[in-house]
RNA sequence: GCUCUUGUAGUUCAAUGGAUAGGACAUCUCCCUCCGAAGGAGAAGAUGCAGGUUCGAUUCCUGCCAAGAGCACCA
């Protein structure tokens, strides 16, 4: 809708001017707000409110009759709208019929990657993987229903020294049944064990880069070992995925460019890029005032950053996109800016490359998170403890529900939850681990929201009507709970876009909570079911259905489920 | 020490450089003979400090204060 305004008003002023619409705050500017008399006063050597005048009366005849109810400069120089009645009745007729409304063809042939998740091989998921996760798919559902092609990766930490690590402890302490009967768990033990023992033994801290290197070099034992490892691994992950609805195009991880490294390596040496330094290969980047870039260490072994590199030009190559995101937390800003850095230079420039950065997950001092045992929190744990509670909450809420209903609901209720309270803040200072705060199921949240869904489903179960919603005759919408909901319908297309350019799916969220307020203040005060007017009674039937259909989509691009019944 | 991120009510988050700084939680009042009270109506409460740029600054710039992260062989 802001886009077919900005096109009246330009239409209306003629010229060149940029028209930046904004729905104002405050009712009383407004349906619609434009400050392009502020901009362009001083250019045009006039004062602000004069100019905007001008312009109020030249969009005033300029406009096609009917659509605007008023045109207004307000001090000190904007321009505000209202829509009539009927233009914005006969938007929603429009929209009603639309299939998938606020799809855009904006990147029609252009390829976007992003890469989030990024678990690391041997290890469980824990909190700090949650963010990564959630936020990248759901930018990548934003970004398909704008009509992108979107590759999403999940870029595994399965090559580094912490296998070699994890395969000397093996070794060391390894029982071959435990891990067969509970793989994550025995590996993460091995692992920690490994890191305790290294306090005692610093000698442990070379075997583990001694068996990364054998490895590396493809040592046959060290090799099978690690593939198991990668293998149950995997399994566990994915029930991780499944439950949080969550899907990859590809799992192509690090080790995937392990032959790549010794060629990218000789080759940025052998341009003049790479140079010793104390003993390691570096790429220095003072010129960008950056801190050198690590490509090789002194014994040999190849680096995460040099294998970003090689991902890079990998990607680049088989999938030309127009942009690569990396869904990372905000302690890796360097590697970014090195990254990106290397590859101005390397001339891997062909693609928008971005670090799409979130805060850290810190505990309750501040600190790095830990339990009082002093284990990170688990991702595992958190979803448990989510669904464990939402099914009380279920329990007491709505205890007709059949008990594979209230498993259903609990899991939707709880993994939405998660889900909106991180995608509804766009933040970039670290976030205090709070059990409550993340697993707050009221207010401003994503049970609200299916609350709110369910609440006009049940309308429209009741109501026994199909969806005629052709045949309806929106003039009868008039009373202004009515037509606030509509405008907050059809400003649907416009946060989709916004969520796209911003990299921010706050926006969206804090839409759908908008859209959910104006949906629950018509539940409050207009009766639908008890209408005695036919006609109006099917309008009314037609915005509820409408509306539903809206936060269904919009809750499906921020990967939340809607259900009939909660 | 250097670099980056962040300072908004008791708490936690919003605000493409715009108008009277907007929600939620918590607190206090109200509303289930009415389509689902996981709801609705209302009250109270905030921009770390000091400058600068601008018609206009929570937003941009500088300094200070505070919190966190990163800074050579981890990812």
């Amino acid at each position: 809708m802001k886009l077919r305004i900005e096109e009246i008003l330009k239409k209306a002023v003629g010229g060149t001017a940029e028209f930046g619409v904004s729905v104002p705050e405050q009712e009383n500017f407004g349906h619609y707000s434009t400050n392009v008399a502020l901009r362009l006063a001083k250019s045009a050597g006039k004062s602000p409110l004069k100019l905007a005048h001008e312009l109020a009366e030249k969009i005033r005849v300029g406009a096609p009759s009917g659509f605007f109810e008023k045109v207004e400069a307000a001090p000190p120089g904007f321009i505000n709208f209202w829509l009539t009645n009927e233009a914005i009745q006969r938007e929603f007729l429009e929209i009603s019929k639309e299939k998938e409304f606020g799809k855009s063809s904006a990147g029609k042939g252009k390829t976007v990657i992003i890469e989030y998740s990024q678990p690391n091989i041997g290890k469980m998921m824990h909190v700090g993987h949650l963010r990564t996760t959630i936020v990248g798919d759901a930018l990548a559902n934003v970004f398909e229903y704008s009509g992108y092609k979107v590759i999403r990766w999940n870029y595994l930490g399965d090559w580094g020294t912490q296998f070699g690590k994890l395969i000397a402890a093996y070794k060391l302490w390894g029982d071959k049944k435990a891990i067969k009967a509970n793989p994550l768990d025995e590996l993460q033990k091995l692992y920690v064990r490994f890191h305790d023992e290294i306090k005692k033994d610093e000698s442990l801290e070379k075997r583990g880069q001694e068996e990364f290197r054998k490895l590396e070099g493809g040592d046959k034992e060290n090799r099978k070992l690690w593939e198991w490892f990668k293998k149950e691994s995997l399994k566990e992950l994915e029930k991780i995925y499944v439950a949080l609805g969550v899907r990859f195009d590809t799992y192509i991880g690090e080790s995937f460019f392990e032959k790549d490294m010794k060629p990218l390596v000789a080759e940025l040496v052998e341009k003049g890029i790479a140079k010793r330094s104390e003993g390691a290969l570096v790429v220095n980047l003072d010129a960008l005032k950056l801190p050198p870039a690590l490509i090789e260490k002194g014994d040999g072994a190849s680096l995460y950053l040099t294998r970003d590199i090689a991902n890079l030009r990998y990607r680049l190559l088989k999938y030309k996109p127009a942009k690569i995101f990396y869904v990372v937390g905000n302690e890796q800003s360097l590697h970014f800016e090195q990254l990106f850095a290397v590859a101005k230079i390397l001339r891997l420039d062909s693609a928008e490359l971005m670090h799409v950065k979130y805060g850290l997950v810190l505990g309750e001092a501040g600190k790095k998170l830990a339990t009082r045992e002093g284990r990170t929190i688990l991702l595992k744990e958190v979803l448990e403890k989510a669904v464990t509670l939402a099914r009380e909450i279920v329990e007491k809420k709505n205890s007709d529900l059949s008990a594979k209903e209230k498993g259903e609901v609990a899991r939707a209720v709880a993994i939405g939850a998660l889900k909106y309270n991180d995608l509804k803040e766009n933040r970039h200072s670290d976030i205090i681990f709070d059990w409550e705060k993340m697993l707050d199921t009221s207010g401003d949240s994503a049970p609200y929201l299916q609350y709110t869904y369910a609440r006009l489903k049940s309308i429209l179960r009741k109501s026994r009507v199909g969806g005629q919603m052709s045949k309806v005759d929106p003039g009868t919408l008039g009373a202004e709970v009515e037509l606030a909901l509509i405008r907050k319908i059809i400003e649907f297309p416009d946060e989709v876009v916004r969520s796209a350019e911003n990299l921010a799916t706050s926006n969206l969220a804090v839409y759908l909570f908008k859209l959910a307020v104006a949906a629950n203040k018509l539940y409050e005060t207009t009766p639908v079911l008890k209408e005695e007017n036919v006609e109006r009674r099917n309008a009314l039937l037609a915005l509820i259905g409408t509306t539903a259909e809206v936060l269904k989509k919009g809750m499906g691009l921020l990967g939340i489920k809607t259900l009939e019944k909660i």
